[in-house]
RNA sequence: GGGCUCUUAGCUCAGCUGGAUAGAGCACCUCCCUUCUAAGGAGGCGGUCGAAGGUUCGAAUCCUUCAGGGCUCACCA
């Protein structure tokens, strides 16, 4: 039992014999640093039950629990907050509990009930840029978090491999492409792929331009244009299975998934399945027809078929088009269906943008209203875009920022530092890259991750991503100090602490590490990686002061060596496991 | 126009879901490396929490209105 509890139990069962009440519950919250004390019993949350002067029935309850609670030493009372001390015994006992144990603050899965995280979900079409890079670190987090608060979870990402636009960056590869390859240009798959969809537009932008000389009306010549005709044609021929069009489409992709493998593995991110759109529209499509029948959509004289939610305050909705095709919401639907079918799983979770608020609004009330039992446990997990100070990237103005490039400046800025700063001697080239890696992408990732998912992110790359404070490298720097006192330490790890008095500084580091589980828990209820992000932020602060301020080695006894060894070990173990949380590595040297 | 959402120090962000004198980092100004890594530590400067009302012992947090920014209301995805 946690000493919040007993607390709990102990607050309780004053106020029964001081005052002859039951308390519905206590509130407690951390001893403000200005105030002696551990931990506060808000009294005034109390005088709803408990008529009275806050500082007596403060004072009263103090002294009860001082005489009656062995872990209380000593309270004072200050308005209506009763601030408790906690004896140093109380906090050696947690210390000696859990130091060793490397999940500390983890809950182990249950099998039962798993959860799907997709995230990623990218356009075949488009490298990745750093909205994506977003969306990737935000749901390897989130997932990571969930799997470390107890739940069994599966990630995956839904590729948007078919449609109008994919022809397109195909026609120009097969008109302008001269048989171009990634092998024999040197290129990532999917930058090459991205040059052909640009090269598109630019070309049919031309045959507008000409067929408007001409006199066309200008919404016309879009229709008209020959380019576009035949990327219908070609749509068609992909529809009908045509062996030429999907052979084309076949290696095109591939040459992108391959590109993508590239970036997913810098950022370290993965994925347990992959679903195409490909493959799950036509699932989509069936349901469709199945609600039709049962009265969940209805259809319209010119064949299309909707739905009305206009009693939920929301509108009506288009889920299949009148020639029959069907649009993002109907293979949506084919999708979540699809996953329910592959993996047991009581929970899916959505990463995408928040410019689709509406449509996973939408998306989840249909499935709640087609009976599935697992359509009360989706959440889309919504996340503002990164926008530059000029406001949004458009590749067609292109100031987007390409995520390789991020992370290779990122990593040559962290390799600048390093090199000043002189560090690394006796590492060898590799072993210096690796470090470089380490901290270019920490910093990147910690720079996103940190804050609220729900904030849009302004992102301006001239000012570049700090590398002090409230920085990913920061963190990884109290890491690897950590690390250089475990190697200097003969001392044993695991040996209990005992007869040792708390310096103010230790039992700072102390507090914040009890809270470690209840952040986990926390971020996952939240899906939030930034309280993760944060925490460790205020566990690193604390222990650096600690670190500056109390010698180790030059400790006055022993066992105070012991302990402070020991500490010191305990904060890398959670430091690296909360990064872990973040997919953010750490250094043993920096 | 309807819906959703955001606004906290010059800048970037926290603020534990209603509690004490609103906290960090960056920037600016002082100090601290013959003790373990100074990418660090100790301190200073800096705030009418967008505005106005309301709810109550108590509001950055909840409610209402207003202002400003973003997103969205497609037979695009």
């Amino acid at each position: 039992m946690d000493i919040q509890q007993l607390l709990t139990q102990k607050v309780q069962e004053a106020t029964l014999n001081l005052f002859k009440v039951e308390l519905p519950s206590v509130e407690f919250q951390p001893t403000r640093k200005e105030f002696e004390g551990d931990i506060t019993l808000v009294v005034f949350s109390m005088l709803r039950v408990i008529k009275g002067n806050p500082v007596q029935i403060g004072s009263q309850i103090g002294a009860y629990l001082q005489e009656n609670v062995a872990e209380i030493t000593a309270f004072n009372v200050v308005k209506g907050f009763l601030n408790l001390v906690i004896a140093d015994s109380y906090y050696f006992d947690f210390f000696n509990t859990h130091k060793s144990n490397t999940t500390y603050g983890f809950v182990a899965a249950a099998d039962t009930n798993g959860v799907m995280v997709e995230y990623s979900s990218p356009n075949t079409n488009k490298p990745l840029h750093l909205g994506h890079i977003r969306n990737n670190l935000l749901g390897y987090s989130v997932a990571e978090i969930l799997a470390a608060s107890g739940k069994k979870v599966f990630k995956t990402q839904i590729i948007n491999d078919r449609g109008i636009h994919i022809c397109k960056s195909m026609l120009a590869w097969k008109k302008y492409g001269n048989g171009e390859t990634p092998e024999t240009t040197g290129l990532k798959g999917d930058k090459l792929v991205g040059n052909y969809y640009v090269k598109f537009d630019q070309e049919y932008k031309k045959e507008i331009e000409e067929l408007v000389e001409k006199g066309v009306d200008k919404e016309e010549a879009k229709k008209q244009a020959p380019l576009i005709l035949e990327t219908q044609e070609m749509l068609r021929k992909w529809e009908a299975g045509d062996t030429e069009v999907i052979a084309l489409w076949e290696m095109m992709n591939q040459w992108v998934y391959a590109g993508f493998k590239e970036t997913y593995d810098k950022l370290g991110v993965n994925f347990d399945k992959n679903y195409y759109e490909s493959d799950t529209y036509k699932l989509g499509k069936d349901t469709v027809e199945e609600g039709l029948a049962k009265g969940v959509f209805y259809k319209k004289d010119d064949g299309s078929v909707w739905i009305d939610l206009s009693d939920e305050g929301l509108d009506e909705k288009l889920v299949l088009r009148s020639d029959g095709t069907s649009v993002y919401m109907t293979q949506d639907i084919g999708t979540a269906i699809q996953r329910a079918k592959d993996f047991s799983v009581s929970g899916m979770v959505y990463t995408v943008g928040n410019e689709q608020d509406y449509h996973f609004k939408v998306l989840f009330l249909i499935l709640k209203k087609l009976d599935f039992a697992w359509a009360e446990d989706l959440f889309h997990l919504s996340y503002g875009m990164v926008d530059l100070p000029s406001g949004k990237m458009k590749s067609r103005e292109g100031t987007v920022v390409d995520a390789d490039d991020l992370i290779d400046e990122m990593k040559n800025t962290a390799a600048t530092i390093s090199e000043e700063l002189g560090k690394l001697d006796g590492y060898s080239e590799e072993q210096k890259q690796e470090v470089y890696t380490t901290i270019g992408s920490g910093a990147l990732k910690y720079f996103i991750l940190k804050v609220d998912p729900k904030k849009r992110i302004l992102f301006d790359p001239k000012a570049s991503i700090d590398f002090q404070g409230n920085t990913g490298p920061f963190i990884q720097y109290t890491y690897a100090r950590i690390q250089a006192i475990i190697r200097k330490s003969a001392h044993d790890q695991t040996t209990d602490i005992t007869g040792v008095e708390l310096h103010e500084k230790e039992r700072e580091v102390l507090k914040q590490i009890q809270l470690y589980p209840e952040v986990i828990q926390q971020a996952a209820k939240q899906y939030s990686p930034a309280l993760i992000a944060n925490y460790v932020y205020d566990l690193v602060k604390a222990y650096n002061s600690f670190f500056q301020n109390v010698p180790i080695f030059g400790a006055e006894t022993e066992s105070l060596i012991l302990f402070r060894a020991q500490l010191s070990q305990w904060v890398g173990s959670i430091v690296k496991s909360g990064f872990g949380l973040l997919g953010i590595n750490v250094p043993n040297r920096m």
